[in-house]
Order: C-alpha cells, then structure tokens, then sequence
RNA sequence: GGGUGUUUAGCUCAGUUGGGAGAGCGACGGCCUUACAAGCCGUAGGUCGCAGGUUCGAGCCCUGCAACACCCA
C-alpha cells in the first residue's frame, strides 16, 4: 500500500480486520501473566448500536494494551440467547406470515428460532468486527450452547438441593400481554396521568363513623380491582374510625361482606384516611392481608380479563373496560364521592410495555439473602472494586434490600426447568429426567411431565465468567484466566447482570467473577438526549464509519416507526442536522472519540464536530509519517555516524513523560486522559515542532549529514514509538503505518499488535535539550506573536535583537540556526546589557520561576523600521503593562499580608517573592520602552 | 419520599495532595510557508450555579440552597 495523498479509512480498514483474525493475532499468546476480559454478550437478537461501540472501543483498548505489555490476554466472547425479547421477535415475525406459536408446538417453535439464530442472529457477531473488537472468535460461545445449558442446569439441580431454590405459589408481576411472570427488575415503573376515584362503601349492621356517616370513603386508583377486596383498613390511631375496627362494610357491587382493620400502613392523611385492601392484585396489601389472616380473591385471568370470581356481569371483560364499567355502575348506585386528577406511577414491563398485574401463581424463586451476604462482602472488602467508585453504593443499596429473584418464565424459548412432576403433583428436580427419577425412586414406567417453564435469561448470564470458561468442568482456562481482570459495562445493568455475577460465581467458584468493574456512562446525542427510535435521533456505529446520505439516514430513522406521526419532525431535524449526510469518518476516528469523551461517571454527548477533529487527527498522523517516508527512504538513509542535536534529544526525551501518562492513565481507566495525551504529543510536540525542527537539517542535509541522520534516526525511532503509543486507541491506522515504518528500523515483526508497548525509559532523559528547546519555542512564539499582533507577514523575514543574562546568550548561541528558519529572522543579534535598542517592537519571554533556561526575563524585540505601525505597538506593550500591573497588584497584596508570609510554606512564599521581582522588572522594562516610543 | 451525580469559556468537557483558571470545537484576524487548507500562525472570551464557613490562601474541603439528570420507593 502506497502511503499518499489523505487519510482514507475505507481504504486501509478494509481487509486489515480478517488478515488480524486470520493470522490468529486474537488469540492469547506467549507466557506472560493472564489478562481477561469476558465480553457482556449481546443478545443475538441485538444491531450493533452506539453503546456498544463505545463499550467495545474501551475493552479493545484495554485488550490490545495488556496485549502490548506482555500479557497472556484474552477476550472471552459470546452472545445471550435473550429470552423475552427473541421469542418476541421470532414469534412478531411468525405473525407476518400468519403463523402463531401456538399452531407450530413447542418443539417446532423451538427449532424456528433456532433457525433464525442461524440465519440472522450473528448479525451483531459480525458488525462487533467492524469495530476492530480483538476477540478470540474461536472461543465464541451462546448461552444456550450445549456446554454453557449444562452449567446452568447444573447451578439450578445444585441451588435447589440446597434449598436455595424453590417453588411456591406467591404473588409475582404478571405480564398479561406477554403472559409470563416477569422480576422486578424488569418492571418500568412511569408516572402517567390517572385519576383517584373515592368510592363510599357502607357500614354494615348500621354502623357509624365518628362524623355520624353510614358509609367509609376509600380513594383508589384500580377501581376494577375493588371486586377483590377483602377488607377495608384504617389506622389504629385514627379517632375517626377506632370505633369501626373488627366491624365490617359491605363491598358494592358484589355484596360480600369485608372486615374494617387496623394497620400502621395506613397513611391517615392521605384521602379519607381509609383503604381498601386487595391481597390478590396489590404487593402492599397482599403483605397486609397475610398479617391479619385476610382472605386473598383473584378476579383476574392470564390475560387480565376478569375470571369468574368477578360477579357475573363484568366476568371475561378486559380490565379497563370493567374499570369502566364499574365505576358507571358504582355512579348509577349513587357510591362515588368525588373523582379526581393524579398522577400515579404504572408499572410496564420492559419489553412488552404492557401494564404489569400483581397476580398470585406458581413460580420458581431463587432464596437470594444468603447469596448476597457473600456478594456484599468482596465488595467491602475490596476484592471486587467499582471505577469509578461512586457506583459500589448503589450495589450495596440494593443488595441489602433484595428480595428473593422470581426465575421462571412462562414461554418456551430458553433454559427449560429441569424439574418433573409426578401424577400427584410432586415435583422432582434433576439434571435430566432419568436422573429424577432416579433420584425419586421411580422407575421408568412412572409417568412424569416436565416443567413447561424456561429460566429468566439472566439466570444463565450471571454464569458468563465462569460458564464460558468451561465450568462445571475443572479446565486449564478456567484455572487461568478466572477471575477475570475487569468488567467493562453500564450502569444500567449493575442490577440485572454485575451483582447476579458476583452472587452466582462467589457461589460455584468460590472466586469473584472479576477483580474490578469499571462502569462507564451512556452514550446521548449530541444534546445531551437519549438516542431513541421513537425520538429519531439515534446514530448508527456503522453509518458514523462508512458514512451515510441524508436521504438513507432519513429513511432509516422513520422506518417502522411505533408513532408514524412523529415521522415528520424526525425528518425535518434529521436534514437541518445532516444537511449533507455523514461523511465516512472510519472506525479509528470513531474509537479516538469515544476514548477522548470517556470521562468517568457521566454519559456523554455524542458530538459528531468532536469526531471530525479526531478524523483530522488521523489525517494528521498520516501525513507526518508521510514527512518522515519522504525523508527515510530505505534503512541505507541510516546507516553511517550521526550527531543528534538539542531537538532529536528534545523529543526523544519528551516521550518519557507521555509514555507514562499513558500507563498510568490506562491502569485509572482514564481513557479520556490517555487519548487527550496522544492528541497532544502527535500533533502539537511532534509535529507542530519536531517535525518543524528538523527541517532546517533535512534540507540542508549536504552540509551536516551527521546532523540530518540523526533528525532521521530520531523521525523514525519516535514516530514508531508514537505508532505503539496510539495503537490500542487507532488499531486500523497505526497498524498500516507501523507496517511501513517498522521495517526501516530492522523490524520483522508481523504485526504492531504484538509488538511492546513502550516503557518511559525507553528513549533517554536529556534536561540539557529540554532547556534548549523550551527557549527557543518561548522565542520563536514571542517573534509569531509580534508579527501576528502587528500584521507582519510570514513572509517577509525579519531583523531580530535579543536582550537578557548571559545564559540567554549561550541559548542563542546554541539555537541560533533552528531558530532563523522557524521565524524567518534575517539577522539576529544579542545586546549588551547596557546597549539602547533601535525602534523595535518588543514582546518579554522567560522569568517563569522554572528554573531552567527561561528563568530570566528575555527581550525579544523585533526592528521596527518600516514594518511596524506605532500606534499599534503602543497598544500592544500598554496591554502588557497593564496585565503585568493587575498581576503585580495580586502578588503585591499577599506579600503585604503578615499572614501569609508568616503561614504559607516558604517555598510559596519565595515563589510569589520572586514573582514579585520580575513583575516589577518587566513592568519596568515595558515603561521604558513606552517612553522611547513617545519619544520617537 | 430516600439516594447518587452534575453545575467551569458560545458548545462539549478536563482541572490528579488547597498555592498564578485549561483543551477541543466554534468565533475573529492573517497565511495556498515544498507532510497535511482534513493545514499553518495569532487573538478574543470565564463573578468556576448561589449563599455562608474553614484557611494566610478555595474551582478543589465543610454547611445550606437552587436547577438539571439518573437510581430506588
């Protein structure tokens, strides 16, 4: 590949991705100590989008950087059978062909979406390489994979002869549309508007209230499930109704007698202090009814409509047309007092949406208090840490809090149940049926029926760790790569998915699943909004790569819309946002962004001005390596004594300082700065100056060719470094250029992939070049700023005259050359102390308290002549003196504070002293200046 | 109602033990300087959410308040 004109990631991406996983370059190697990642498995029925891209840029640099380091790594990969949501989209896709689960049996339902698995569900596998993802493919695995359907089995049989297990009929959130129960991790709960009915229900035997009423007001927001109340409950201290307790009211509508009781839940101020209790449809008052032996009346079937508990009239009704019903009916009977507006909070399911019924059936639970006592306590005690560390306290809030997780799911794809029924209806659980039976004591003729259910789906993911790496089989990968380094996720499943881990892996493994869990944020638009379908305002990894027009981006985001009607506006912003589309930015562009915007513990907003930079960025690292192929033509350009001068030592030297904000940034997680770190040193050390540094010798390389071969040596030497650098962030690019470059230092290497990556010791310390260009970048900037300031053009060369100490002279003399060439200064001379400037204009450098070659204040000046407008450069010192005097004045003040100079450390002090000293020389020396020019 | 986080330049965000407020983008001015106009050089712009407190000294520590975001109920 010829490396010419721009930056084209299409053009080196493409290719570069299969060659890595052809060569097996993925896979973990050599023998240096294990590094695991174990990839948060995407459902298979998951299009890659921006999350998880910017979740796979990071755990790709952390793999591709431990790689580089020396460590065996590897990337444990695979992809979650999803449960709900592949039955929900096998079964939407089913309907379009007028097929219903129910018409093809369970087992042909099964193999359907089996099929579909293979013919679609790898999509997400295949986009994931688009990224640049270095995962070891080859250990792929799925949740529903022989081996890992055997690890969860083999969890169920083990945590149910534990007792950890168990079945049992309680009241669990029931999903009427998708018809299975659901955890409460997976209800939404939302604020809707409703309303607040307030029913009178009559005393019975002529009972009073206090206030002399023959009736009690409740208030409700489910007036349908009125028809399953058992009782009505008021405070025991409320004044109002004490005398009611153990008397009883009549429920409307079905006639049944309900005892009043007492019970602390009662809010007395809220409505008129009196409740109605529906064990059967309400979490709250089902623990009510159990506290006072309440009768518990179901009225509801699998689909919410009302069952034949519900008196006559409103039986086989869907629950909201009863809701109206019964509230037209409870008008007509002259019952309700008043009904008002509020605001209630629904639950729906997460994936179905639907609004969830409280329903008592039977369910399999996991007993999950003495899994999570274990679980809190590697998180106190520091063997599992959170980064950022805000996050461990929303783990310990709701692990302490857990309730007991309901498993089992009334559908048919998944983890079966391995539990069996016999004729009488005991259940027998094992790891096959014959091993029930056995276990039972039944011989083969005993009939026995299978659980119909299937297992949550995170059931199976929170054995991710340990189940891919061959549990329940004791193998060489699980006895090295486990516990796994670092989890990279969200922190939108700590809940569902990071603190089932800990719990189940603590449990079969007695190791945690991974020794750190770094929680990034959520990837919004570039107003901060989350990226949503229904908003239109989501952007697709691959569109942001191969770039796309802004008709095909319109289309795209009004496709299958759930709301046609917001189709309009999604339009209308999509073009005044993308009035040219996206142009193809490239995987490297992409990946440099989301490192850059990672900062920790908030989302951010996804900007796509912020990739264009980082696009330039790449186009930038592209042509300085072009600068530096223009020069080293082949390893003979090399060969022979060299003489490297303060700039070559300069940059060389500088690298130290990168390379280990690198490492250092990387062990913190701190991507963002890690990436800004590179940013900085490529474009703006070694290429703004190095590159511009070496110039003068290269083209004049006839005259000192000691000199232009060590420029080139130090060219190739730090370019290759950066490359290795950079890698893990921009696999694609760096990559392609190593390729080109690395040969020219003698490299065979393969692939930068396994090349180290670099130690700051690498390259050696030089204080003395570091001194030496540090003042000459302090001059060369004083001489742009004047002209810049005055509007001198770049062109036209300039005189220059220097004035400061003696060690200013000796820099001058040292960089005099580097100097005329990278300000165009025609002739340049250093001033005695005493000597009188001719007109100039004159900017003061140095006197910065580092120490070094510019602790003292220099005198740049540049001879006026024609070229420079009075006026103007009037303003320009009276500005300067006028910052030098606000700073003097701040200086001046603390010093004059006893205070201050009594309790400050010395060294502060002396600091501000010298600070102090200089503001006045300076001060001084731009006065005196002013006064020559009014004077000319 | 309980909890967590955020609030710094027009925008998006850094700011590591308390010691002279930074970057990128955008804006403005000047440059087609032989790696790069996806570039180069320069300039402007901030009462660090508000009010107190601790301290010689606070963007940073403490208290209160406000707004926004998220989690839990």
């Amino acid at each position: 590949m010829s490396i010419d004109g721009s930056f084209d990631p299409a053009a080196i991406e493409a290719g570069l991705y299969d060659d890595w996983e052809r060569s097996g370059h993925f896979a973990p190697g050599g023998n240096g100590r294990a590094y695991c990642i174990v990839i948060p498995p995407p459902n298979i029925t998951d299009r890659l989008h921006i999350g998880h891209a910017f979740q796979h840029t990071l755990m790709d640099a952390l793999m591709r950087y431990h790689r580089m380091t020396g460590r065996r790594a590897l990337w444990q990969t695979g992809t979650d059978h999803a449960q709900i949501s592949t039955q929900m989209v096998v079964e939407r896709r089913l309907l379009e062909q007028g097929i219903k689960r129910e018409d093809l049996g369970r087992q042909g339902f099964i193999d359907r979406v089996w099929e579909w698995k293979r013919t679609t569900g790898g999509n997400i596998s295949r986009q994931i390489r688009r990224m640049g993802s270095s995962v070891d493919w080859r250990r792929e695995r799925f949740t529903m994979d022989e081996g890992f359907s055997r690890a969860v089995i083999e969890v169920f049989v083990r945590l149910y002869d534990e007792g950890l297990i168990y079945r049992g009929k309680r009241l669990v959130n029931w999903d009427p549309v998708l018809q299975t129960s659901i955890s409460d991790l997976e209800v939404d709960n939302h604020e809707e508007a409703g309303q607040l009915w307030h029913f009178r229900y009559p005393l019975a035997d002529g009972a009073r209230t206090q206030a002399g009423a023959d009736h009690l007001v409740v208030a409700t927001t489910r007036p349908e499930t009125m028809l399953g109340d058992t009782a009505v409950a008021v405070h025991p201290d409320d004044e109002r109704y004490r005398s009611l307790v153990g008397k009883s009211a009549i429920l409307p509508l079905v006639g049944r007698r309900i005892p009043v009781i007492a019970d602390d839940y009662v809010d007395r101020a809220f409505g008129s202090g009196c409740v109605k209790i529906t064990p059967g449809h309400d979490f709250n008052d089902h623990a009510i009814g159990a506290r006072h032996g309440l009768e518990t009346v179901n009225i509801f079937a699998a689909d919410a409509t009302l069952n034949d508990n519900a008196p006559a009239a409103y039986r086989d009704l869907d629950r909201f047309v009863a809701r109206e019903r019964i509230v037209a009916d409870m008008e007509s009977a002259g019952l309700v007092e008043r009904i008002e507006a509020h605001t209630m909070t629904v639950p729906r399911g997460d994936r179905s949406d639907a609004v969830i019924e409280p329903w008592l059936t039977d369910q399999w639970f996991v007993k999950i208090q003495p899994l999570a006592e274990p679980a809190i306590k590697a998180v106190e005690d520091g063997d599992i840490e959170f980064v950022p560390r805000q996050y461990e306290n929303m783990y310990f809030a709701w692990m302490r809090e857990i309730e007991d997780w309901c498993i089992s799911r009334q559908q048919w794809w998944g983890h079966r149940i391995p539990a069996w029924y016999d004729e009488s209806g005991d259940v027998h659980v094992g790891r096959t049926e014959a091993e029930a039976r056995t276990r039972a004591g039944f011989d083969d003729d005993v009939p026995l029926a299978q659980d119909e259910d299937v297992l949550d789906t995170w059931f199976s993911s929170a054995l991710w760790t340990f189940g891919t790496l061959g549990w329940p089989e004791r193998t060489p990968e699980l006895a090295t790569y486990h516990p796994t380094d670092v989890l990279v996720t969200g922190y939108d499943i700590i809940f569902f998915w990071v603190a089932r881990m800990v719990m189940m892996t603590l449990k079969f493994t007695g190791e945690v699943p991974f020794k750190q869990v770094h929680i990034h944020g959520m990837v919004r638009d570039a107003e901060g909004a989350k990226m949503s379908k229904t908003r239109g305002n989501g952007l697709d990894p691959l569109d942001i790569i191969d770039g796309i027009s802004t008709d095909a981006l319109v289309a795209k985001r009004t496709a299958n819309m759930t709301q046609p009607r917001m189709a309009e506006t999604i339009e209308a912003r999509t073009r005044r946002e993308y009035p040219n589309g996206i142009p193809p930015y490239g995987t490297d562009a992409l990946r440099f962004t989301f490192c850059a915007m990672a900062s920790q513990g908030r989302d951010l907003a996804f900007d796509l001005k912020r990739i264009e930079g980082y696009r330039n960025f790449c186009n930038k690292l592209w042509n300085a390596t072009r600068f530096v192929l223009g020069h080293v033509k082949s390893a003979a350009d090399l060969e022979g004594p060299a003489n490297a001068g303060p700039s070559d030592r300069w940059i060389r030297s500088k690298t130290r300082h990168l390379v280990d904000t690198a490492h250092r940034s990387i062990a913190d997680y701190r991507f963002d700065l890690y990436a800004n770190a590179v940013y900085e040193f490529i474009w703006h050390e070694y290429c703004d100056w190095y590159i511009e540094l070496t110039k003068p010798v290269l083209f004049e390389a006839d005259a000192r060719p000691e000199a232009a071969r060590a420029a080139k040596r130090t060219l190739l030497d730090v370019l290759e470094l950066l490359l290795r650098t950079a890698h893990p962030i921009i696999p694609f690019i760096t990559e392609t250029l190593w390729q080109r470059v690395a040969p020219l230092q003698g490299s065979t290497g393969a692939t930068i992939m396994h090349q180290p990556f670099p130690r700051p010791d690498e390259q050696p310390e030089d204080a003395g070049a570091q001194a030496a260009i540090e003042w000459l970048k302090a001059v060369v900037t004083a001489v742009r700023n004047i002209r810049g300031e005055l509007n001198v053009a770049p062109g036209k060369a300039i005189d220059l005259l220097l004035q400061g100490s003696e060690p200013q002279s000796r820099q001058l003399g040292a960089n005099e050359t580097l100097l005329r060439r990278l300000a165009n200064v025609n002739a340049v001379r250093f001033l005695g102390d005493d000597e009188v400037p001719p007109p100039v204009s004159m900017q003061i450098v140095g006197g910065d308290n580092t120490g070094g070659a510019t602790s003292h204040a220099l005198k740049v000046m540049v001879t006026m002549a024609d070229l420079i407008d009075t006026d103007a450069e009037r303003a320009r010192l009276q500005k300067a003196v006028d910052r030098a005097e606000m700073d003097l004045a701040r200086t001046g003040s603390k010093l004059a504070n006893e205070n201050f100079v009594a309790k400050a450390p010395p060294a502060v002090v002396a600091k501000e002293r010298n600070k102090h000293d200089r503001l006045r020389g300076e001060i001084g020396a731009l006065k005196e200046q002013l006064s020559r020019l009014d004077g000319q």
